[in-house]
DNA sequence: GATACGGGCGCC
DNA sequence: AAAGGGCGCCCGTATC
Protein backbone atom coordinates (compact mmCIF):
# COMPACT_ATOMS: atom_id res chain seq x y z
CA UNK A 1 0.00 0.00 0.00
CA UNK A 2 1.03 3.17 -1.14
CA UNK A 3 1.49 5.00 1.86
CA UNK A 4 1.35 8.60 1.51
CA UNK A 5 -0.50 12.05 2.30
CA UNK A 6 -0.93 15.11 0.68
CA UNK A 7 -3.09 18.59 1.65
CA UNK A 8 -5.13 19.72 -1.34
CA UNK A 9 -3.87 23.18 -0.65
CA UNK A 10 -0.67 21.86 -1.14
CA UNK A 11 1.01 21.58 1.58
CA UNK A 12 1.54 18.23 2.95
CA UNK A 13 3.86 15.30 2.98
CA UNK A 14 4.39 12.10 1.30
CA UNK A 15 5.60 9.21 3.50
CA UNK A 16 7.15 5.69 1.87
CA UNK A 17 6.04 2.92 3.29
CA UNK A 18 8.99 2.03 4.21
CA UNK A 19 12.82 3.52 5.49
CA UNK A 20 13.02 7.80 5.99
CA UNK A 21 10.08 9.82 4.69
CA UNK A 22 11.11 11.36 2.09
CA UNK A 23 9.17 15.17 1.51
CA UNK A 24 8.56 15.31 5.17
CA UNK A 25 11.66 14.68 6.95
CA UNK A 26 10.20 14.12 10.01
CA UNK A 27 6.45 13.99 9.72
CA UNK A 28 5.51 14.33 13.58
CA UNK A 29 8.01 17.03 13.79
CA UNK A 30 5.83 18.67 11.13
CA UNK A 31 2.93 18.42 11.82
CA UNK A 32 2.67 21.36 14.75
CA UNK A 33 3.29 23.45 11.75
CA UNK A 34 0.53 22.50 9.82
CA UNK A 35 -2.80 24.78 9.93
CA UNK A 36 -5.13 21.98 11.55
CA UNK A 37 -7.54 22.64 9.49
CA UNK A 38 -5.57 21.48 6.60
CA UNK A 39 -7.38 19.39 3.88
CA UNK A 40 -5.76 15.81 3.76
CA UNK A 41 -6.22 13.17 0.83
CA UNK A 42 -5.04 9.95 2.01
CA UNK A 43 -5.04 6.92 -0.20
CA UNK A 44 -6.22 5.07 2.90
CA UNK A 45 -5.68 5.84 6.25
CA UNK A 46 -4.39 2.89 7.69
CA UNK A 47 -1.34 4.31 4.89
CA UNK A 48 -1.06 7.24 7.21
CA UNK A 49 -1.38 5.37 10.55
CA UNK A 50 2.09 6.91 11.54
CA UNK A 51 1.08 10.31 10.91
CA UNK A 52 -2.45 9.59 13.57
CA UNK A 53 0.34 7.78 16.16
CA UNK A 54 2.53 10.49 16.01
CA UNK A 55 -0.50 13.18 16.91
CA UNK A 56 -1.89 14.01 13.25
CA UNK A 57 -5.38 14.86 13.74
CA UNK A 58 -6.87 14.63 10.72
CA UNK A 59 -10.51 16.01 11.37
CA UNK A 60 -10.87 16.80 7.36
CA UNK A 61 -9.78 13.90 5.24
CA UNK A 62 -10.42 12.54 2.36
CA UNK A 63 -10.14 8.77 2.48
CA UNK A 64 -9.75 7.29 -1.86
CA UNK A 65 -10.03 3.45 -0.28
CA UNK A 66 -13.56 4.35 1.95
CA UNK A 67 -14.92 6.75 -0.96
CA UNK A 68 -14.46 4.01 -3.84
CA UNK A 69 -15.68 1.55 -1.55
CA UNK A 70 -18.76 3.68 -1.47
CA UNK A 71 -19.27 4.52 -5.08
CA UNK A 72 -18.33 0.36 -6.62
CA UNK A 73 -19.14 -1.46 -3.39
CA UNK A 74 -17.22 -4.72 -1.83
CA UNK A 75 -14.12 -4.30 -0.17
CA UNK A 76 -10.93 -4.34 -2.44
CA UNK A 77 -9.82 -0.96 -2.79
CA UNK A 78 -6.25 -0.74 -3.08
CA UNK A 79 -4.39 2.09 -5.11
CA UNK A 80 -4.52 0.10 -8.16
CA UNK A 81 -8.16 -0.50 -8.22
CA UNK A 82 -9.15 3.11 -7.12
CA UNK A 83 -7.29 4.67 -9.80
CA UNK A 84 -8.67 1.89 -12.28
CA UNK A 85 -12.01 2.86 -11.87
CA UNK A 86 -11.72 6.76 -11.74
CA UNK A 87 -9.91 6.54 -14.67
CA UNK A 88 -12.52 4.44 -16.60
CA UNK A 89 -10.06 1.38 -16.73
CA UNK A 90 -11.08 -2.48 -16.55
CA UNK A 91 -10.01 -3.23 -12.60
CA UNK A 92 -8.94 -7.02 -14.30
CA UNK A 93 -6.19 -5.07 -16.27
CA UNK A 94 -4.65 -3.59 -13.05
CA UNK A 95 -1.43 -4.49 -11.43
CA UNK A 96 -1.74 -6.90 -8.41
CA UNK A 97 0.46 -5.81 -6.04
CA UNK A 98 2.73 -9.18 -5.17
CA UNK A 99 5.60 -8.53 -7.18
CA UNK A 100 4.91 -11.21 -9.72
CA UNK A 101 7.50 -11.73 -12.48
CA UNK A 102 5.17 -10.58 -15.10
CA UNK A 103 5.06 -7.25 -13.90
CA UNK A 104 8.70 -6.86 -13.10
CA UNK A 105 9.17 -7.29 -16.84
CA UNK A 106 6.19 -4.72 -17.93
CA UNK A 107 7.98 -2.44 -14.73
CA UNK A 108 11.42 -2.83 -16.42
CA UNK A 109 9.98 -1.34 -19.75
CA UNK A 110 8.26 1.68 -18.38
CA UNK A 111 10.48 4.45 -17.97
CA UNK A 112 11.74 4.76 -14.50
CA UNK A 113 9.99 7.67 -13.70
CA UNK A 114 6.51 7.44 -15.38
CA UNK A 115 4.05 6.20 -12.40
CA UNK A 116 1.21 5.68 -15.48
CA UNK A 117 2.14 2.65 -17.44
CA UNK A 118 0.93 2.76 -21.39
CA UNK A 119 -2.05 1.27 -20.53
CA UNK A 120 -3.33 3.52 -18.55
CA UNK A 121 -2.59 2.10 -15.03
CA UNK A 122 -0.09 2.75 -12.29
CA UNK A 123 3.22 0.71 -12.40
CA UNK A 124 2.72 -2.01 -9.92
CA UNK A 125 6.08 -1.05 -7.88
CA UNK A 126 3.98 2.11 -7.30
CA UNK A 127 1.29 0.56 -5.81
CA UNK A 128 3.56 -1.37 -3.21
CA UNK A 129 5.49 1.59 -2.70
CA UNK A 130 8.71 0.29 -3.73
CA UNK A 131 9.07 2.73 -6.38
CA UNK A 132 8.22 5.72 -4.12
CA UNK A 133 11.75 6.71 -3.24
CA UNK A 134 12.42 10.36 -4.42
CA UNK A 135 10.69 13.35 -3.52
CA UNK A 136 9.70 13.94 -7.59
CA UNK A 137 7.97 9.93 -7.69
CA UNK A 138 5.98 10.51 -4.17
CA UNK A 139 4.75 14.06 -5.65
CA UNK A 140 3.79 11.76 -9.12
CA UNK A 141 2.22 9.82 -6.81
CA UNK A 142 0.21 12.49 -4.65
CA UNK A 143 -0.85 14.63 -7.88
CA UNK A 144 -2.59 10.42 -8.81
CA UNK A 145 -4.39 11.07 -5.75
CA UNK A 146 -5.29 14.32 -6.05
CA UNK A 147 -6.65 13.39 -9.59
CA UNK A 148 -8.46 10.57 -7.96
CA UNK A 149 -9.60 12.96 -5.29
CA UNK A 150 -11.40 15.19 -7.89
CA UNK A 151 -13.11 12.43 -9.55
CA UNK A 152 -14.31 11.11 -6.95
CA UNK A 153 -15.65 14.46 -5.83
CA UNK A 154 -17.19 15.02 -8.20
CA UNK A 155 -19.40 11.88 -8.26
CA UNK A 156 -19.91 12.39 -5.08
CA UNK A 157 -21.73 16.57 -5.75
CA UNK A 158 -23.04 14.72 -8.45
CA UNK A 159 -25.25 12.02 -6.29
CA UNK A 160 -26.36 14.72 -3.94
CA UNK A 161 -25.56 16.63 -0.77
CA UNK A 162 -25.70 13.20 1.48
CA UNK A 163 -23.59 11.41 -0.78
CA UNK A 164 -20.62 13.98 0.22
CA UNK A 165 -21.54 14.05 3.45
CA UNK A 166 -21.60 10.28 3.44
CA UNK A 167 -18.03 10.53 1.54
CA UNK A 168 -16.75 12.81 4.56
CA UNK A 169 -18.04 10.47 7.61
CA UNK A 170 -16.68 7.59 6.28
CA UNK A 171 -13.65 8.96 5.48
CA UNK A 172 -13.44 10.46 9.18
CA UNK A 173 -14.42 6.88 10.05
CA UNK A 174 -11.38 5.00 8.58
CA UNK A 175 -8.95 7.67 10.36
CA UNK A 176 -10.91 6.44 13.86
CA UNK A 177 -10.16 3.43 13.37
CA UNK A 178 -7.09 3.57 13.26
CA UNK A 179 -7.73 5.24 16.87
CA UNK A 180 -9.39 2.83 18.02
CA UNK A 181 -6.23 0.43 17.29
CA UNK A 182 -4.44 2.66 18.92
CA UNK A 183 -5.52 3.76 22.07
CA UNK A 184 -7.39 0.28 22.86
CA UNK A 185 -10.28 -0.49 25.04
CA UNK A 186 -9.54 -0.12 28.71
CA UNK A 187 -9.62 -3.56 30.41
CA UNK A 188 -9.74 -4.15 34.11
CA UNK A 189 -7.06 -7.24 34.12
CA UNK A 190 -7.56 -8.48 37.43
CA UNK A 191 -11.43 -8.56 37.14
CA UNK A 192 -10.93 -10.35 33.49
CA UNK A 193 -8.74 -12.97 35.24
CA UNK A 194 -11.43 -13.78 37.98
CA UNK A 195 -14.39 -13.61 35.27
CA UNK A 196 -12.24 -16.07 32.90
CA UNK A 197 -11.15 -18.55 35.81
CA UNK A 198 -14.73 -18.45 36.68
CA UNK A 199 -15.96 -20.08 33.28
CA UNK A 200 -12.60 -21.91 31.96
CA UNK A 201 -10.76 -22.67 35.71
CA UNK A 202 -7.02 -21.10 36.35
CA UNK A 203 -4.92 -20.17 33.85
CA UNK A 204 -3.15 -23.54 32.52
CA UNK A 205 0.67 -23.18 32.96
CA UNK A 206 1.30 -26.96 30.92
CA UNK A 207 -0.58 -28.45 27.70
CA UNK A 208 -1.08 -31.19 30.50
CA UNK A 209 -2.85 -28.27 32.65
CA UNK A 210 -5.08 -27.13 29.68
CA UNK A 211 -5.81 -30.68 28.80
CA UNK A 212 -7.06 -31.31 32.17
CA UNK A 213 -8.87 -28.22 32.57
CA UNK A 214 -10.96 -29.24 29.07
CA UNK A 215 -11.56 -32.82 30.67
CA UNK A 216 -13.05 -30.98 34.25
CA UNK A 217 -15.04 -28.74 32.19
CA UNK A 218 -16.96 -31.86 30.13
CA UNK A 219 -17.15 -33.86 33.35
CA UNK A 220 -20.61 -33.14 34.09
CA UNK A 221 -22.09 -33.76 30.75
CA UNK A 222 -20.54 -36.89 30.64
CA UNK A 223 -21.28 -37.63 33.73
CA UNK A 224 -25.60 -36.75 33.30
CA UNK A 225 -24.97 -39.44 30.91
CA UNK A 226 -23.38 -42.77 32.60
CA UNK A 227 -21.84 -45.72 31.01
CA UNK A 228 -21.31 -43.71 27.67
CA UNK A 229 -18.48 -43.97 25.91
CA UNK A 230 -15.97 -41.58 25.07
CA UNK A 231 -18.26 -38.83 23.16
CA UNK A 232 -16.54 -35.82 21.69
CA UNK A 233 -18.83 -32.68 22.91
CA UNK A 234 -16.83 -30.43 19.90
CA UNK A 235 -18.30 -32.75 17.56
CA UNK A 236 -21.95 -32.22 16.67
CA UNK A 237 -22.90 -35.23 14.74
CA UNK A 238 -21.16 -36.79 18.24
CA UNK A 239 -23.65 -34.89 20.14
CA UNK A 240 -26.67 -35.41 18.24
CA UNK A 241 -25.66 -39.48 18.32
CA UNK A 242 -24.93 -39.01 22.05
CA UNK A 243 -28.98 -37.07 22.73
CA UNK A 244 -30.01 -39.75 20.75
CA UNK A 245 -29.18 -42.29 22.97
CA UNK A 246 -30.70 -40.85 25.83
CA UNK A 247 -34.11 -40.73 24.22
CA UNK A 248 -33.50 -36.74 23.19
CA UNK A 249 -34.26 -36.46 19.34
CA UNK A 250 -33.36 -33.48 17.83
CA UNK A 251 -32.71 -31.87 14.16
CA UNK A 252 -29.57 -30.15 15.29
CA UNK A 253 -27.60 -29.59 18.54
CA UNK A 254 -28.38 -25.54 18.38
CA UNK A 255 -29.27 -23.75 21.59
CA UNK A 256 -32.68 -23.22 20.80
CA UNK A 257 -33.57 -26.13 19.43
CA UNK A 258 -31.58 -27.58 23.10
CA UNK A 259 -33.22 -24.79 25.12
CA UNK A 260 -36.71 -26.58 24.15
CA UNK A 261 -35.82 -29.41 25.12
CA UNK A 262 -34.21 -28.83 29.05
CA UNK A 263 -36.40 -30.88 30.65
CA UNK A 264 -36.45 -33.83 28.64
CA UNK A 265 -33.12 -34.96 30.10
CA UNK A 266 -30.40 -33.81 32.88
CA UNK A 267 -27.82 -33.75 29.81
CA UNK A 268 -29.32 -30.93 27.78
CA UNK A 269 -28.81 -28.66 30.37
CA UNK A 270 -25.47 -29.69 31.31
CA UNK A 271 -24.89 -29.37 27.56
CA UNK A 272 -26.18 -26.17 27.12
CA UNK A 273 -24.19 -25.52 30.18
CA UNK A 274 -21.45 -26.87 28.89
CA UNK A 275 -21.15 -24.60 25.48
CA UNK A 276 -21.28 -21.33 27.64
CA UNK A 277 -18.18 -22.04 29.42
CA UNK A 278 -16.67 -23.60 26.35
CA UNK A 279 -17.45 -20.22 24.21
CA UNK A 280 -15.53 -18.49 27.10
CA UNK A 281 -12.73 -20.79 27.19
CA UNK A 282 -11.78 -21.21 23.87
CA UNK A 283 -12.41 -17.25 22.31
CA UNK A 284 -12.53 -15.03 25.45
CA UNK A 285 -10.51 -17.21 27.79
CA UNK A 286 -6.33 -17.26 28.93
CA UNK A 287 -4.89 -17.10 25.06
CA UNK A 288 -7.46 -14.03 24.46
CA UNK A 289 -5.87 -11.96 27.16
CA UNK A 290 -2.42 -13.53 26.05
CA UNK A 291 -2.99 -12.17 23.00
CA UNK A 292 -5.07 -8.84 22.69
CA UNK A 293 -5.09 -7.52 26.09
CA UNK A 294 -1.44 -5.17 26.41
CA UNK A 295 0.38 -4.64 29.26
CA UNK A 296 -1.20 -1.39 29.54
CA UNK A 297 -4.21 -3.11 30.52
CA UNK A 298 -5.71 -2.30 26.92
CA UNK A 299 -7.97 -4.91 24.54
CA UNK A 300 -6.88 -4.56 20.96
CA UNK A 301 -8.04 -5.32 17.74
CA UNK A 302 -7.81 -4.23 14.04
CA UNK A 303 -10.87 -2.41 13.46
CA UNK A 304 -12.67 -1.59 9.55
CA UNK A 305 -14.62 1.24 8.80
CA UNK A 306 -16.98 -0.97 6.79
CA UNK A 307 -17.16 -4.44 5.80
CA UNK A 308 -17.27 -5.64 2.17
CA UNK A 309 -21.43 -5.54 2.34
CA UNK A 310 -24.04 -3.09 3.48
CA UNK A 311 -21.45 -1.06 5.09
CA UNK A 312 -21.06 -1.62 9.24
CA UNK A 313 -17.68 -1.23 10.92
CA UNK A 314 -15.98 -4.52 11.41
CA UNK A 315 -13.14 -5.26 14.77
CA UNK A 316 -11.51 -7.96 16.02
CA UNK A 317 -10.12 -9.34 19.14
CA UNK A 318 -14.15 -9.86 20.21
CA UNK A 319 -14.40 -5.95 20.36
CA UNK A 320 -17.92 -6.67 18.49
CA UNK A 321 -19.18 -9.77 20.32
CA UNK A 322 -17.67 -10.11 24.36
CA UNK A 323 -20.22 -11.77 26.02
CA UNK A 324 -21.94 -10.06 28.37
CA UNK A 325 -20.94 -11.88 31.51
CA UNK A 326 -17.28 -10.61 30.27
CA UNK A 327 -18.50 -6.96 30.74
CA UNK A 328 -17.85 -6.03 34.09
CA UNK A 329 -14.25 -6.15 33.01
CA UNK A 330 -14.62 -3.26 30.73
CA UNK A 331 -13.67 -0.79 32.66
CA UNK A 332 -12.56 2.99 32.94
CA UNK A 333 -9.29 4.40 34.27
CA UNK A 334 -8.88 6.09 37.72
CA UNK A 335 -10.04 9.21 37.59
CA UNK A 336 -12.19 8.19 34.21
CA UNK A 337 -15.46 7.34 33.26
CA UNK A 338 -17.23 6.05 30.13
CA UNK A 339 -20.03 8.19 28.61
CA UNK A 340 -21.84 5.47 26.95
CA UNK A 341 -24.55 5.81 24.64
CA UNK A 342 -26.96 3.98 22.19
CA UNK A 343 -29.14 5.00 19.28
CA UNK A 344 -32.90 3.88 20.11
CA UNK A 345 -34.70 2.10 17.79
CA UNK A 346 -32.18 3.01 14.60
CA UNK A 347 -33.02 0.62 12.50
CA UNK A 348 -36.85 1.71 12.07
CA UNK A 349 -36.08 5.51 12.33
CA UNK A 350 -33.84 5.19 9.32
CA UNK A 351 -36.32 2.84 7.70
CA UNK A 352 -38.09 6.23 8.07
CA UNK A 353 -35.84 8.39 6.22
CA UNK A 354 -34.68 6.27 3.66
CA UNK A 355 -37.95 5.37 2.63
CA UNK A 356 -39.62 8.94 2.96
CA UNK A 357 -42.88 7.60 4.26
CA UNK A 358 -44.23 10.44 6.22
CA UNK A 359 -46.65 8.23 7.99
CA UNK A 360 -43.72 6.36 9.29
CA UNK A 361 -41.90 9.54 10.04
CA UNK A 362 -44.48 11.05 12.26
CA UNK A 363 -43.49 7.71 14.24
CA UNK A 364 -40.14 8.99 15.04
CA UNK A 365 -40.72 11.95 16.63
CA UNK A 366 -41.96 9.21 19.36
CA UNK A 367 -39.42 8.35 22.05
CA UNK A 368 -40.80 4.62 21.02
CA UNK A 369 -41.64 4.46 17.48
CA UNK A 370 -43.77 1.18 18.22
CA UNK A 371 -46.25 3.15 20.60
CA UNK A 372 -47.54 5.07 17.96
CA UNK A 373 -46.58 2.15 14.81
CA UNK A 374 -49.00 0.26 17.24
CA UNK A 375 -52.01 2.46 18.05
CA UNK A 376 -51.80 2.55 14.22
CA UNK A 377 -52.19 -1.09 13.77
CA UNK A 378 -54.56 -1.69 16.38
CA UNK A 379 -51.92 -4.13 17.84
CA UNK A 380 -50.30 -4.55 20.98
CA UNK A 381 -47.31 -2.85 21.13
CA UNK A 382 -44.50 -6.43 21.04
CA UNK A 383 -46.60 -7.77 17.79
CA UNK A 384 -46.39 -4.18 16.11
CA UNK A 385 -42.61 -4.34 17.27
CA UNK A 386 -42.23 -7.75 15.55
CA UNK A 387 -43.87 -7.25 12.32
CA UNK A 388 -41.50 -3.92 11.80
CA UNK A 389 -38.46 -6.19 12.69
CA UNK A 390 -39.51 -8.84 10.29
CA UNK A 391 -40.04 -6.40 7.49
CA UNK A 392 -36.74 -5.29 7.52
CA UNK A 393 -35.36 -8.89 7.76
CA UNK A 394 -37.91 -10.17 5.26
CA UNK A 395 -39.20 -12.77 7.61
CA UNK A 396 -42.23 -14.29 6.54
CA UNK A 397 -43.38 -16.95 8.42
CA UNK A 398 -44.53 -17.11 11.91
CA UNK A 399 -46.61 -14.71 14.03
CA UNK A 400 -45.59 -11.92 12.61
CA UNK A 401 -47.55 -12.43 9.13
CA UNK A 402 -50.38 -11.04 10.20
CA UNK A 403 -49.21 -8.20 11.96
CA UNK A 404 -47.60 -7.05 8.21
CA UNK A 405 -50.52 -6.92 6.40
CA UNK A 406 -51.18 -4.08 8.72
CA UNK A 407 -47.96 -2.35 7.74
CA UNK A 408 -48.64 -2.60 4.24
CA UNK A 409 -52.10 -1.16 5.12
CA UNK A 410 -50.55 1.49 7.34
CA UNK A 411 -47.22 1.96 5.58
CA UNK A 412 -47.27 1.67 2.05
CA UNK A 413 -44.35 3.78 0.95
CA UNK A 414 -42.21 2.40 3.77
CA UNK A 415 -43.06 -1.03 2.61
CA UNK A 416 -42.88 -0.45 -0.96
CA UNK A 417 -39.34 0.68 -0.44
CA UNK A 418 -38.30 -2.76 1.14
CA UNK A 419 -39.91 -4.43 -1.32
CA UNK A 420 -37.94 -3.10 -3.93
CA UNK A 421 -34.83 -3.60 -2.39
CA UNK A 422 -36.04 -7.54 -1.98
CA UNK A 423 -36.71 -7.61 -5.53
CA UNK A 424 -33.82 -5.74 -6.83
CA UNK A 425 -31.42 -8.69 -4.77
CA UNK A 426 -33.29 -11.26 -5.88
CA UNK A 427 -32.84 -10.54 -9.65
CA UNK A 428 -29.07 -9.63 -8.96
CA UNK A 429 -29.34 -5.86 -9.48
CA UNK A 430 -27.22 -3.85 -6.99
CA UNK A 431 -29.13 -1.51 -3.97
CA UNK A 432 -28.06 1.48 -2.86
CA UNK A 433 -27.94 2.88 1.02
CA UNK A 434 -29.43 6.14 1.69
CA UNK A 435 -26.12 8.20 1.94
CA UNK A 436 -25.35 6.25 -1.50
CA UNK A 437 -22.88 2.83 -0.86
CA UNK A 438 -23.28 0.88 -3.71
CA UNK A 439 -24.38 -2.66 -2.26
CA UNK A 440 -23.42 -5.70 -4.69
CA UNK A 441 -26.10 -8.85 -4.85
CA UNK A 442 -23.66 -10.49 -7.65
CA UNK A 443 -25.74 -13.48 -7.70
CA UNK A 444 -29.61 -13.50 -8.49
CA UNK A 445 -31.21 -15.41 -5.43
CA UNK A 446 -33.89 -15.53 -2.65
CA UNK A 447 -31.18 -14.57 -0.36
CA UNK A 448 -29.81 -12.10 -1.89
CA UNK A 449 -33.40 -10.59 -2.10
CA UNK A 450 -33.21 -10.77 1.93
CA UNK A 451 -30.03 -9.89 1.93
CA UNK A 452 -30.62 -6.81 -0.26
CA UNK A 453 -34.14 -5.91 2.13
CA UNK A 454 -31.59 -5.71 4.78
CA UNK A 455 -28.92 -4.08 3.40
CA UNK A 456 -30.92 -0.91 2.75
CA UNK A 457 -31.76 -0.58 6.76
CA UNK A 458 -28.26 -1.84 8.22
CA UNK A 459 -26.25 -0.33 5.81
CA UNK A 460 -28.04 3.31 6.30
CA UNK A 461 -28.02 2.57 9.94
CA UNK A 462 -24.72 2.04 10.19
CA UNK A 463 -23.96 5.49 7.60
CA UNK A 464 -25.76 7.38 10.03
CA UNK A 465 -23.80 6.03 13.22
CA UNK A 466 -20.91 6.71 11.35
CA UNK A 467 -21.39 10.47 10.75
CA UNK A 468 -22.05 10.72 14.70
CA UNK A 469 -19.43 8.77 15.91
CA UNK A 470 -16.83 11.47 13.82
CA UNK A 471 -18.76 14.23 15.10
CA UNK A 472 -18.48 12.88 18.79
CA UNK A 473 -14.92 12.15 18.22
CA UNK A 474 -14.15 16.13 17.36
CA UNK A 475 -16.66 17.18 20.10
CA UNK A 476 -15.01 15.41 23.04
CA UNK A 477 -11.53 16.32 22.29
CA UNK A 478 -11.36 19.60 24.43
CA UNK A 479 -13.01 17.39 27.53
CA UNK A 480 -9.99 15.05 26.71
CA UNK A 481 -12.33 12.24 25.97
CA UNK A 482 -11.78 9.94 23.16
CA UNK A 483 -14.29 7.00 21.62
CA UNK A 484 -12.62 3.43 22.60
CA UNK A 485 -15.52 1.21 21.27
CA UNK A 486 -17.91 1.40 17.99
CA UNK A 487 -20.60 -1.07 18.51
CA UNK A 488 -22.75 -1.24 15.48
CA UNK A 489 -25.57 1.43 17.62
CA UNK A 490 -23.13 2.14 20.43
CA UNK A 491 -20.75 4.36 21.82
CA UNK A 492 -18.11 3.93 24.36
CA UNK A 493 -16.50 7.61 25.10
CA UNK A 494 -13.30 7.62 28.16
CA UNK A 495 -13.14 10.80 29.57
CA UNK A 496 -11.68 12.45 32.41
CA UNK A 497 -14.42 12.22 35.26
CA UNK A 498 -14.36 16.41 35.97
CA UNK A 499 -16.21 16.41 32.25
CA UNK A 500 -17.87 13.50 32.30
CA UNK A 501 -21.51 15.50 32.06
CA UNK A 502 -20.14 18.15 29.91
CA UNK A 503 -19.25 15.22 27.47
CA UNK A 504 -22.62 13.17 28.09
CA UNK A 505 -24.06 16.62 26.51
CA UNK A 506 -21.27 16.59 23.83
CA UNK A 507 -22.50 13.39 22.75
CA UNK A 508 -26.16 13.84 22.22
CA UNK A 509 -25.78 17.51 20.50
CA UNK A 510 -23.36 15.40 18.16
CA UNK A 511 -26.35 12.95 17.05
CA UNK A 512 -28.72 16.08 16.80
CA UNK A 513 -25.48 17.41 14.23
CA UNK A 514 -24.96 14.28 12.52
CA UNK A 515 -28.67 13.61 11.84
CA UNK A 516 -29.33 16.58 10.81
CA UNK A 517 -26.41 16.74 8.53
CA UNK A 518 -26.88 13.13 6.86
CA UNK A 519 -30.61 13.26 6.87
CA UNK A 520 -30.66 17.12 5.18
CA UNK A 521 -33.65 17.33 7.56
CA UNK A 522 -35.50 17.00 10.31
CA UNK A 523 -38.20 15.16 9.69
CA UNK A 524 -37.03 12.15 10.93
CA UNK A 525 -36.08 11.88 14.41
CA UNK A 526 -33.25 9.82 16.41
CA UNK A 527 -33.00 9.17 20.43
CA UNK A 528 -29.99 8.22 22.18
CA UNK A 529 -29.92 6.60 25.78
CA UNK A 530 -26.93 8.46 27.39
CA UNK A 531 -25.21 7.57 30.87
CA UNK A 532 -22.24 8.07 32.83
CA UNK A 533 -20.60 4.72 33.61
CA UNK A 534 -17.68 3.08 35.56
CA UNK A 535 -17.67 -0.04 34.13
CA UNK A 536 -19.03 -0.76 30.82
CA UNK A 537 -21.65 -3.51 32.40
CA UNK A 538 -23.55 -0.64 34.80
CA UNK A 539 -25.28 0.55 31.11
CA UNK A 540 -28.89 -0.39 30.56
C1' DG B 1 0.78 -28.34 6.37
C1' DA B 2 -2.35 -25.20 4.40
C1' DT B 3 -6.91 -24.26 3.06
C1' DA B 4 -12.00 -24.41 2.74
C1' DC B 5 -16.33 -25.23 4.69
C1' DG B 6 -20.11 -26.06 7.92
C1' DG B 7 -21.95 -26.18 12.61
C1' DG B 8 -22.31 -23.51 16.37
C1' DC B 9 -22.62 -19.03 18.90
C1' DG B 10 -21.22 -14.44 20.82
C1' DC B 11 -22.72 -9.58 19.76
C1' DC B 12 -25.59 -5.93 16.99
C1' DA C 1 -42.82 -20.02 19.39
C1' DA C 2 -39.75 -20.11 15.57
C1' DA C 3 -35.77 -19.16 12.22
C1' DG C 4 -34.84 -13.76 9.41
C1' DG C 5 -29.81 -9.61 8.03
C1' DG C 6 -24.55 -8.71 9.43
C1' DC C 7 -19.81 -9.75 11.57
C1' DG C 8 -15.65 -12.60 13.95
C1' DC C 9 -14.21 -16.74 16.01
C1' DC C 10 -13.64 -21.69 17.50
C1' DC C 11 -13.71 -26.46 16.40
C1' DG C 12 -13.88 -30.55 13.56
C1' DT C 13 -13.87 -32.68 9.01
C1' DA C 14 -12.57 -33.11 4.27
C1' DT C 15 -9.29 -32.23 0.75
C1' DC C 16 -5.19 -31.27 -1.72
Amino acid sequence: MGALVIGVDGVGAALPPRGAPVLAEDLGGLLPSLDPTTRWVTWSARAVAPAIRAGARLDRTWDLAEVHRLAHGGWVAGPERVWALARGLDPEGAPSAPTGDLFDLLADELPAEDLVRPDGHLRADAVTGAWLTTPQRCAAFADAARQVAHHQREGRIAAGRRALATAHAESATAVLCVELETSGLPIDREAARRLVTDAAGPEPRTPAEELAAREERDAPVLAALPGTGHVDLRNPAQVKEMLARAGVDVPSTRKWVLEAQVGAHPVVPALLEWRKRERIATTYGWRWLREHVGSDDRLRGAWAACDGAAGRMTAQAGLHNLPAELRPAVAADEGHVFVRADLGQVEPRVLAAVSRDRAFAAATRSDDLYAPVAARLGVERAVAKVAVLAAMYGQRSGPAAEALAGLEREYPVAMAHLQRAQDAGRRGVAVRTFGGRLVRTDVAAEDHGRFARNAVIQGSAAELFKAWAATVRVAVRPLRGRIVLCLHDELLVHVPEEHAAEAAAAVDRALTDAARRWLGGEEVHFVADTGIVRRWSEAK
